[in-house]
DNA sequence: CGCCGTACCTGGAGGC
DNA sequence: TGCCTCCAGGTACGGC
């Protein structure tokens, strides 16, 4: 699951569901899944445990273990863990299977980028080491975020992008942000000035905060390519329906009318309104 | 340290 | 219908 807000759900939908369960039976079907260890011994690390948190970091989910070890989810771009009552039907993309003693987790992944690791008491620390603050985090002041895109020649979209800024910020939101800011995608991180830096902390983070209320989720079947974005209810709109510029090329903006346009930054897709985001 | 390109994968869309 | 190219949510790594 993709960006911050859908892993945010995600744990608020997985922990009453978790806490308190032991992994009775693990089950890797692929090789490649597990990092650092072998299938074996990671399903050996998990067998008999009981999960006792369930927590978010970046766009990684935390899994507390009883005897103070860890175990880490990332979903990277189709992975998708799954709650289930019972045993879940087959897909050619289930890559693992976790018995507990109420329910099945599942994990599936088209594209088979998602890992998973179990760690030792003590060293999860050091795994988020590399990671930024939480964009929602009070750790991630005005100064902090200004001070750090000074040193940066690289486009705001782009500065986005990078964890050690700020962590959970993918390609949808960090278009998304950067509209609702005002501010062009192609600017220079440097160029910002404190008051820019400002306004587009707040768009992050009122980004984020709006797709969390909405309940942005994907659909955990893990046979679509194209991601799914829904809100938590059964006849809600789609999340993407509330996308301002995110593949929404020759679209008009929502603000002004102008058709959005679509830039090439990194190899990636970045969309945005030649009108409302002047001045590269 | 920062920046850039590439690699990891599969499959859908669209052009010819 | 088939074949080809491009594109998709993320991050790590090597080279400069």
């Amino acid at each position: 699951m993709p960006e911050l807000p859908e892993v945010e759900v995600l744990t608020r939908h997985l922990k009453p569901r978790l806490i308190g369960r032991r992994i009775d039976s693990v089950k890797i079907l692929r090789d490649g899944l597990i990092e650092e260890r072998s299938p074996r011994s990671f399903s050996a690390r998990l067998r008999t445990r009981q999960i006792v948190d369930v927590r978010r970091r970046a766009k990684l989910l935390r899994l507390d273990l009883d005897d103070g070890s860890h175990w880490l989810v990332h979903q990277k771009m189709t992975g998708r863990l799954a709650w289930h009552r019972q045993r879940p039907d087959p897909s050619p993309h289930l890559l693992a299977l976790f018995g507990l003693d109420r329910g099945v987790l599942s994990f599936t992944d088209l594209r088979r980028f998602g890992r998973m690791w179990w760690l030792p008491p003590g060293e999860v620390q050091s795994h988020f080491e590399r990671l930024g603050p939480e964009p929602l985090d009070g750790e991630w002041t005005v100064d902090r975020f200004h001070d750090d895109l000074a040193r940066r020649t690289i486009a705001i979209k782009q500065a986005l992008l990078d964890p050690r800024l700020v962590a959970g910020i993918g390609n949808i939101y960090a278009s998304e942000s950067l509209h609702r800011a005002r501010i062009h995608p192609a600017r220079p991180a440097a160029s910002l000035t404190r008051a820019e830096a400002s306004r587009l902390r707040r768009a992050v983070r009122a980004v984020l905060k709006r797709a969390i209320a909405l309940g942005s989720t994907v659909l955990p079947t893990g046979d679509d390519v194209r991601p799914v974005y829904y809100h938590g209810g059964d006849s809600e709109p789609l999340v993407a329906d509330e996308f301002r510029v995110y593949d929404r090329e020759h679209l008009p903006c929502p603000a002004c009318g102008t058709p959005i346009e679509r830039l090439r930054q990194g190899q990636r897709s970045t969309y945005f309104c030649p009108a409302c985001q002047e001045g590269s």
